[in-house]
DNA sequence: GTGGTCTAGACCACC
DNA sequence: GTGGTCTAGACCACG
């Protein structure tokens, strides 16, 4: 469900909030279901617990999870997620656009190229 | 000519080395043009004249200047900041679709939204 | 492990890292084995952190080792250092048929001279 | 006669002492001819007559040229010269015996090798 | 005055 | 405990 890249230079808890993210996003996880514990987590990852219990504080902070004591840990209702991801979209978006300006690209020659891209991730699939 | 963000997470020599890859893809510093001195930009931005000589390393390490021990560091020529750029701009969009389809986006709704930011932008100037 | 020379002109980072290079292609040091500290390697040798720090930045940006935050350095795999040696070899070789023609020799005197270190440093063993 | 690359990392003055080792040992220079003066190199070369300055000390260190004051500069009986060089080739050859060891060649793969560049530089002729 | 290197010591993020 | 970043201040090599 999870998988971990050391390599990656992004520290391991973030790893796990992004990929909790995307599981909740894609209605992999739904609504209230419950989260693994924190514990059979670290075990089934081989990683420090307090890793596993930090991801969680962040998704429990950003209004992605709610926690019940001595129960476990439950997907929220999605709607803050959902903001939240448009949020990221936002300025994911705005760079590439101040990256294409530099590089001296206008809208039409900017958005061709988005295009294209898409298609070649279609090609992968 | 610089600014500095203190709240960006990301590293000061960080910003400095993007800023000046800016500056010379925009053309504003030229072939053989001579960068600010060590000290002189560290005094102005009020920071240690390291983290200048940091950032100076790794645009010398890039290949975008070249310095000269005792007279100062210049733009190299004709340097492979455009591909690189071109890299960087690529990897940003795939950041971009991959999210737009976590949100469930068409690629229409999807291009919709930059051309949004776009005129966004452009009434921001 | 490390043995550092204060009366060399390059500077202490650059003896390190080529140290380094040397362990891991003579097989020393193994892929995915860890690095000693940053500071333990700082206090074994007597000099500031820093130092230690930065040769190990130099060989992760040649891809030679991996850094993990809180857990330590270790050596990446099958790298291209190899390569990497073989064009200092090159280069090597390339300057010192220079000097030999400069001093006069002929190729067949050149190589007997070659002989004659080689066996010299068979002697020293 | 002599020409600088700014964009060498070694300094200039070593530019030029390296510069006029060659130019003696290959004849160009006799000796008790007399090198240009200070100044004039100076002019021709754009540069600091202090540079010109540091490169002659340094070569009349090494025992090459001579000064007279008042009259100027001139090479000296090259023996001097010649041992120098012979102890740079020297080292230069250890260099590369080392790395070939480190790469696992052996002695007749190794100068297998040296020959080859040896027709790789006829070729260039 | 220029860049390059190093030390000492600090703080942060991460595990 | 680990590595990553930054500051303050120093010394050297170079022009």
């Amino acid at each position: 469900m999870i998988i971990l890249d050391y390599k990656d230079r992004r520290p391991i808890y973030e790893q796990i909030v992004e990929r909790f993210k995307g599981l909740i996003l894609l209605g992999v996880l739904k609504t209230d279901e419950q989260l693994p514990s924190v514990r059979s987590l670290a075990m089934e990852l081989s990683i420090n617990p307090n890793t596993i219990q930090r991801a969680y504080t962040e998704l429990e902070r950003l209004g992605i999870i709610y926690g019940i004591k001595g129960k476990g840990n439950f997907v929220a209702e999605s709607n803050n997620l959902v903001e939240v991801r448009h949020m990221e979209l936002k300025s994911c978006i705005e760079e590439s656009i101040k990256k294409s300006k530099e590089l001296g690209l206008s809208e039409e020659e900017f958005i061709m190229q988005i295009k294209a891209y898409y298609r070649e991730e279609a090609s992968d699939d």
